[in-house]
DNA sequence: CGAGTTTGACCAGCGC
DNA sequence: GCGCTGGTCAAACTCG
């Protein structure tokens, strides 16, 4: 009898298992479908603003280590996902070397091999389960393995950038200020209605909006260094979270770029950097060697000059245009598309990485 | 005093 | 219309 049952048991067992693995294979299929698909019907699918985090195909990750020379070594955008831009960098102190691993390219990017795929949906909304759980898990894995290896683990950057989502989101904070600043110029209530009609004019052919990049990035100081100069415009309770969102602009002149800043509810070592427009103008080179001099920072093992190594900067509106292709793009030329797009990989990094790394500064 | 932050008010969009 | 939410404004405030 008690074979019969420990038969059942298995018999159970194997079920749960059967049926999970299903599951399992059932969602890896629906992501790939929708990769397939390509942005645009992501877009359909989802509508709010939470929810086009999880379209940003663009996803990478940045670690950084120290070893005990204190050399920095910046591991950068590692591929993941069929739909990803794939580069594996490593940089150190005396020079860049320039990895790539095209085998990255086709990988699901799924379980398989947590080390080295990495398939990242920044997702913060909680009605999106899997999503999150997935997140949830590629993190901790990232993270064992990571420890594992002996090296410390500074900070953990993730990069998933959107082009221009229009379905989710309208810009309409110009509109709002105009209507402000033509009310306060008239000095009169009058005519409201008029400016409406002319608010939503605007905004009709304003339809386009601003392409953003999400920075999801381990770390314990919410206002992360990114060689830019910011002014806090706005903070906001985020809803069902513990932690503020902020609002950063540009500070230079003419440059309209804007950020937020929020801390993740799921993960809170994560701070989700989100980037809105490009700036029009250089780094500011004012404040660079303060920031070098010493660490500021209350964590022993973060010192600034890894807040900065690790800190997203922009991107640039090649990157932008890129990214949507290489993910749309699932034909047979797909991976030369790839290969090409890698020998401008160094081009895009240093880009996004401007002044530590890739450049001196002017 | 200038630059940046804080913070409550305000506004538009959206779902009901 | 109403309430909720994300985003912005701007007066007051802080800091160097
Ligand atoms: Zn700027």
């Amino acid at each position: 009898r008690n074979v019969d049952r420990l038969k059942n048991h298995k018999r159970k067992k194997f079920v749960f298992f059967y049926f999970f693995h299903l599951l399992q294979a059932l969602l890896l299929y629906l992501l790939f479908f929708f990769d397939f698909l390509g942005f645009e019907s992501l877009f359909f699918i989802m509508s709010n603003e939470t929810k086009d985090l999880n379209n940003y195909h663009y996803t990478s990750s940045y670690n950084h280590y120290n070893n005990i020379n204190n050399q920095n070594i910046l591991n950068l955008p590692y591929v993941s996902g069929p739909s990803t831009y794939n580069a594996n960098m490593i940089s150190s102190q005396i020079g860049y070397d320039l990895q790539l691993s095209p085998q990255g390219v086709y990988e699901s990017g799924f379980e398989l091999s947590p080390s080295s795929t990495e398939f990242f949906n920044p997702s913060f909304d909680q009605q999106n389960d899997f999503h999150n759980a997935f997140n949830y898990n590629t993190s901790n894995k990232r993270q064992e393995v990571v420890g594992s290896g002996g090296a410390i683990i500074e900070s953990e950057t993730r990069v998933s950038a959107s082009p221009s989502s229009e379905a989710d989101h309208h810009h309409d904070e110009d509109s709002g200020k105009s209507l402000r600043k033509r009310e306060a110029d008239d000095g009169g209530k009058y005519d409201q209605r008029a400016q409406k009609v002319v608010k939503t004019k605007k905004k009709e052919e304003k339809k386009q909006r601003e392409p953003r990049v999400s920075f999801v990035t381990k770390t314990e100081v919410e206002h992360l260094e990114d060689g830019y100069r910011w002014r806090k415009y706005g903070q906001k309770a985020v809803k069902n979270s513990p932690y503020p969102r902020s609002y950063y602009r540009c500070t230079t002149q003419k440059c309209n770029v804007k950020k937020r800043v929020e801390r993740s509810y799921q993960d809170p070592t994560v701070v989700i950097t989100t980037y809105e427009s490009q700036h029009n103008h250089p780094i500011p080179t004012s404040r660079r060697s303060a920031l070098f001099s010493g660490p500021t920072t209350s964590n022993y093992n973060s010192p600034v000059s890894d807040l900065i190594i690790n800190t997203p900067r922009s991107f640039s509106n090649d990157d932008l245009l890129r990214v949507p292709y290489a993910a749309v793009n699932v034909n047979a030329n797909y991976q030369q598309q790839q290969n090409q797009e890698f020998q401008n990989d160094y081009e895009l990094l240093k880009d996004m990485f401007p002044s530590v790394f890739f450049k001196q500064e002017p």
